[in-house]
DNA sequence: TTTTAATCGGACTATAAAATCCGATTTAGA
DNA sequence: TCTAAATCGGATTTTATAGTCCGATTAAAA
């Protein structure tokens, strides 16, 4: 089996672009996370804690507490998500796995798929979660 | 932590393009192989035989045994040992996680990963091995 | 013919990722 | 003030990946 992402960031992801979504300060249970997204419960539970630790969201205990964006959507990347879920050594690890793979030790894919994983970055990197709210109300009208 | 390729596929992929850097159908053992590349002596052995049951390379027993390509390595691509190994559903996955990504049930990313994930598949599909030798000799004599 | 060095196969262990359990705490509202 | 519904925290379980152990078999060479 092959994965880019891990599940907790795919999950991160999804969780965050679906409080974007959502009209702008609403508070978002994670049992409604979890059933609109088909997450397991608990699982999203605590991703969303780390993603409250990290300072995406926010959070209110209580009765009628959940989850809100700890800033304008307009200002979050995805790239911010997967930093502070996954980190970021995707971005610099050889994709053949060999060790220092640098461009004075290039392994032999090392420039053409260097081209590639910049691209798949600068994408991340750009892509504010705020232009994505059309495109996410329509994916999760689906599920 | 995030992963594009496992362990063993990383592995397969430094092991077979190891095998194009030899001489034409010498016979290279698996001790070797975890010495040069650095790699798990019985983890690199099972890997191996693996590629060997899909075709890959060959194997001859007994005293002076080892491991050759099957084919020419002009006839072999960087993606048909991920499809051994890994298999191919990175390249059908939804980046986001969302279950059914497609045209019809879109994710908020699909058009745009797409793109790069067919770049991608493209790069592996398209660089034969024997291309890689230089490159790979140059790589290797740095470990 | 015996030794040696290799693949082969199957069971096993270790570690990391994914998912769950459950009790404590917080807070709005009945 | 009490209860219901939520986050929070920590321990636990499950599953997959990574890696190991070891004995059987094969075949070249001493």
């Amino acid at each position: 089996m092959t994965v880019i992402f891990s599940k907790k960031c795919e999950y991160a992801m999804q969780a965050v672009l679906y409080l974007a979504s959502q009209e702008k300060g609403a508070l978002v249970s994670a049992e409604e996370i979890s059933k609109v997204l088909k997450i397991p419960r608990e699982f999203i539970s605590k991703i969303l804690q780390s993603l409250k630790d990290s300072g995406l969201i926010n959070s209110s205990k209580g009765k009628s507490g959940g989850f809100s964006l700890a800033k304008s959507a307009s200002r979050i990347k995805l790239i911010d998500i997967v930093a502070a879920i996954d980190g970021l050594e995707l971005f610099d690890n050889c994709v053949l796995g060999f060790p220092e793979c640098s461009p004075t030790h290039p392994c032999p894919v090392h420039d053409t798929w260097g081209t590639l994983r910049t691209q798949a970055y600068d994408m991340l990197n750009s892509e504010t979660i705020d232009k994505l709210k059309e495109k996410t109300l329509h994916k999760i009208s689906s599920l």
